[in-house]
DNA sequence: GCTCTTGAATAAGTACTACCAATGGGTGTT
DNA sequence: AACACCCATTGGTAGTACTTATTCAAGAGC
């Protein structure tokens, strides 16, 4: 029986999917990402051929992409210059994913967080209106989910069912920017966790906020459901305050 | 002498920038964005190959960035299939610019005001308290140079001074994810203005809300700032359902 | 007779190579 | 300081061989 893969199988396999750029994608990324080649630098094609093992066109195809995520320009007579971090799409998940994995993890988290802080609640206010009955009812279930994992300490199962929460909530907004930043909240919240910058145990405090918000969500009290998640968020920007200053 | 550049051809070169594979990106894009070829289109790259009369590289360049922005994807033995909407990666500047460009601009519009509505407000408010002196000397003479562009009835420069008003309180916020939102919502102003979404004569109420903005983070007064630019923000949804209903 | 497996045919993307074109930074000359 | 020239480096084309998913048909098993 093939084992049903999961949210991280899934994201691994669409990274490093199959092809051989992506391959090089995958190492490259992170390395500019993390800074490992800070700004100027200058890469050349046939540099990156020889340290990846590949042809021309595979390593063509990898720049093109960073090009489009505004991590490097490529330019005749010069090469590959790393450009300047306020140049990048910073909102490219992949780019957040790799920057999470990298050196200044906790700054790139905490401006991160501070974005939920603005969206987050607005969504939820709006959710209020505009959710249908079955994602008041996923709400429901999976916040009860997540105070169960909570008692049972499982991270594991705990974070998958946040994400699910937050997901939700952002897609039940009805506004498509706000349903895209799904994936940006699921990258904060896997990164927070697997790189330990979390309490070890899930705090209860925050599970009780996320039962009230489904609540306020299904009697479609929108102020009351911006303010819970107003508060959900400024609690993970706390944490994050105290678990790295 | 030669001529400054203008923030829109700046914009143009990068975009359709020399190399060919931008150019067949700059037909392709939109054509996908605007719903020209809608998901579940399925493409070959002979197809493409023939149509823009490029070699199978330089298509496939053009396609490995599509991917990048997940608008398709790349399947053996099937071809290049469109993605449904709802994982296009919508905040990429290049595909918000193809999707304003395209048919329902004005649900996107409304989407993307939402979004202001939801980050700019908690950005004035971040600004009041970590703006340097000159962001806010930048802020007070952008918000005089509006106000004169208003009553000259100048849309052009109105909308350049606009566009650089809302940047620098992105910027002034601190916040990395903030500052970057600057190019989307140069994107929308331009949108509206370009696609006469947008009263003829820029409103004298919303000149006197960015004259204020500026005075109150210049008095660090975060809550103030923060009101007057949800003010600001409401004020341009509104104006969206009015013209765009 | 129907379903499930097996395997071959095939179509499409994937990858490599070699070669020429274009361009723009550097250098040296006037 | 202006200009012309050179050449390193990316940009683009063509052709070829490889890989793999899909499809479909034939056969085995029920």
């Amino acid at each position: 029986m093939p084992q049903q893969e999961s949210p991280r199988d899934r994201r691994e396999r669409d990274e490093t999917g199959g092809g051989l750029h992506s391959r090089v994608l995958a190492e490259l990324g992170p390395a500019i990402a993390s800074g490992e080649h800070p700004p100027g630098t200058v890469l050349r094609i046939d540099e990156l051929e020889a340290r990846y093992g590949v042809s021309r066109t595979v390593v063509r195809e990898a720049v093109r992409v960073l090009e489009a995520m505004h991590l490097v320009e490529s330019r005749r007579r010069v090469g590959i210059t790393v450009r300047r971090t306020e140049e990048w799409n910073v909102f490219d998940p992949a780019v957040i994913r790799w920057r999470l994995a990298g050196a200044d993890r906790s700054r790139q988290l905490k401006s991160l967080t501070t974005l939920r802080t603005a969206v987050e609640p607005v969504a939820a206010g709006l959710a209020a209106d505009a959710a249908t009955p079955g994602q008041c009812r996923e709400l429901t279930v999976l916040a009860a989910e997540m105070a169960a994992a909570g008692r049972a300490a499982d991270l594991a199962a705990y974070l998958v069912h946040d994400i699910a929460f937050h997901r939700v909530v952002l897609e039940a907004s009805g506004n498509e920017m706000f349903a895209r930043l799904g994936d940006v909240v699921a990258e904060v919240l896997t990164g927070r966790t697997e790189h330990h910058v979390m309490f070890t145990a899930p705090d209860p405090e925050a599970v009780t906020l996320h039962v009230r918000v489904a609540e306020a969500v299904r009697a479609r009290d929108a102020v009351a459901a911006e303010s819970l998640m107003r508060e959900i968020c400024v609690g993970a920007l706390r944490e994050l305050d105290i678990l790295a200053p």
